[in-house]
DNA sequence: ACTATGTGTGAACAATTGATCATATGTGAG
DNA sequence: CTCACATATGATCAATTGTTCACACATAGT
């Protein structure tokens, strides 16, 4: 912790509160930015895909999802994961099955807003 | 050409129509899924987010965009190539300079979207 | 207890992808 | 034309990713 000559690191109380502020908010912006390609990244798979646009209609558990979209339940299950950690999706247990539906609104908008840009393409 | 002993192929006509029409919508609709994942996949880089969120504020050229960002203009080139390609960001040629800008209200809305989702997480 | 069924997980492999470097195009100024 | 500058592209390489197979876990019924 020897860092007494070196100029650029504060010998007692040096803040600057403003300019601190400032980077702060930028990188929580950045954060954010990052947070917000995760998402898209997610989205960003045929499978994932549709399994989001089946559960915009209605709650599903796995194995309706795996027959509706002729996958296998493990596809469907390590799809479904990646969608949890993602939080774009909820999941509610009962008794064997597992029903999964998206996790908000957003969701439900950006999936929305998706179909009418690639539609109108 | 010699179908004739394969009884899932027409001899004469035999179309139903509303069978058909049924699969056609269904085959449209797998393929704006698939538009729709492709559209989230280019969204769903780091890069490619920082450089629209900066478009969703203003238009930028390309050198404007590898200054706010701290990227080589090579690098920021190959990532507007990609967004162009998937319709994402419009461009417009003005003397030596390229100026981009989000292609749509959709796209400021997926963005927007997107970061009410992530704030909220 | 055992069995069947629904779901989750780990490993391995093929395929895709982003960054970098070098080079090419195009445009305006001198 | 030549030069400088803005932008675009091609090739290469490391890293990431989706799928598959195999197996593990949990729950309900017998």
């Amino acid at each position: 912790m020897k860092s007494q000559g070196n100029r650029d690191v504060c010998q007692t109380e040096c803040v600057h509160t403003e300019r601190v502020a400032r980077v702060r908010d930028a990188m929580h912006a950045e954060n954010l930015l990052l947070e917000l390609a995760e998402v898209f990244k997610v989205l960003g798979d045929h499978t994932r895909v549709r399994i989001l646009h089946a559960l915009s209609l209605t709650e599903l558990c796995v194995c309706d999802i795996a027959t509706l979209l002729a996958l296998s339940s493990s596809a469907v299950s390590h799809q479904l994961r990646i969608l949890r950690a993602a939080k774009i999706v909820r999941f509610r247990k009962e008794g064997k099955n597992v029903y999964y539906s998206l996790d908000d609104a957003h969701v439900f908008n950006l999936i929305s807003e998706g179909m009418a840009h690639v539609r109108e393409g």
